[in-house]
DNA sequence: TTGCATACGTACCGTACGGTACAGTACGGC
DNA sequence: GCCGTACTGTACCGTACGGTACGTATGCAA
């Protein structure tokens, strides 16, 4: 499989000097609204073409093949998240526990959106036993940007003594296992209960109550 | 999640009368296979039948068309589940623990084992936009199970006094949070750390000692 | 033996999709 | 006016897969 553009950087040094053109990215969005509402089966190249409104040969031209065309909408939409503030890193337990609150908030919002849930399940279906195709770049442009932002903030809690955490990692796996729980998974696999029973806010609030609770 | 908490023979399932055929349980056996190693594209009917030495029209006499071969292989490795009769519920806090941990113990085995994730696979990739097909299956023969296993567990717990949980679907949620994290969405999207860097046991542990401090 | 059922193996059909080729069109530079 | 470039739209090819049909073998019952 072809991975279209920037290889194995590490990787967001601003700028992402090579973005897709406007014509391009209105080609992803179309492509990303396919998928929303058929799935992968639903996103050929002939119908993203019709969509859309340009050539099969087009899409060939830029994306490679169908799974750089997967890639290249994995990537897109990853792009689409900016880095989210981050200016200010709390000083104060308080201003601690709001930015926990606002990342639980954000993670919910995001994991349970329809967008990043269709994305999900294309890269998790791509996953064959030995090659983990998209499901890698889903993780490293996706994921792991999360992660980082958390990091950051979790080690800023631990300098200015909000919480006790030896193991940043595992104060992540413990953070976010409280956030999600298994609404990720059930929906996912197509429970919309696990998306339309969650209040976010309270979600929130009550994960990061109990997380300052094991950690503080 | 295909969630086994103890694989042995079938299939002490009542009800349910039908029942596969050994034969067709061995190809069921057989799809299973083809299926984590090669992913939901290697799993077609002609490499179903040459592998399993059978006729596709077999296949499609026994199983009605491909969807209904999937979810038989859903059902079928569900019916491998046995309850797992703790047929001694918990009376004392320290059994309750045990039980607790033991639980983990069993969930992360299973939602980290080959065939899970490849099951869990297939099905979250079958979800399309409306309708959830394979999805449901899953969850209802294999996620309900081991959260009714749970929640009699933690029922148990709270009616001695070893936790204190006004909710229990809340609390469920909680230790399953606590307990997976976000390992499992990582090795369904082929993160292999997710599964080869965790000591069940150690992890298990950790999980109930951070549940028990929030609900004690 | 005959008759019937089950199932194997293979050949086959229809279709849908990935990918390519090609003819035609708009546009910008010179 | 002319050329090069980039794109669209459509037609086409090869293939792989889901599903069907058929001929044959094996086993069983009367």
């Amino acid at each position: 499989m072809i991975v279209a553009l920037t290889i194995g950087e590490p990787d967001d040094t601003v700028g992402h000097a090579e973005a897709y053109s406007p014509r391009q990215r209105d080609v992803l969005e179309t492509a990303l609204v396919l998928l929303v509402e058929g799935g992968d089966k639903a996103l050929t190249t002939s119908a993203l073409a019709r969509a859309a409104n340009c050539s099969k040969e087009s899409l060939y031209k830029w994306f490679g093949d169908r799974d750089g065309l997967l890639a290249a909408i994995v990537t897109h939409q990853a792009s689409k998240v900016r880095e989210v503030d981050d200016g200010a890193l709390p000083r104060d337990r308080a201003s601690f526990e709001a930015a926990l609150r606002a990342f639980a908030e954000d993670l919910l919002t995001v994991l349970l959106s329809d967008t990043s849930l269709a994305l999900n399940r294309l890269s998790v279906g791509a996953v064959r036993g030995g090659e983990p195709g998209l499901g890698t770049v889903l993780l490293e442009r996706g994921k792991r940007r999360i992660e980082t932002r958390a990091l950051r903030l979790l080690e800023a809690g631990r300098d200015i003594g909000a919480i006790r955490a030896d193991d940043l990692s595992d104060a992540f796996h413990t953070l976010y296992g409280l956030i999600i729980g298994d609404r990720h998974i059930r929906a996912l696999l197509g429970d919309e209960t696990a998306i339309q029973d969650v209040d976010v806010a309270i979600q929130a609030q009550r994960a990061v109550t109990q997380f300052l609770g094991i950690s503080a």
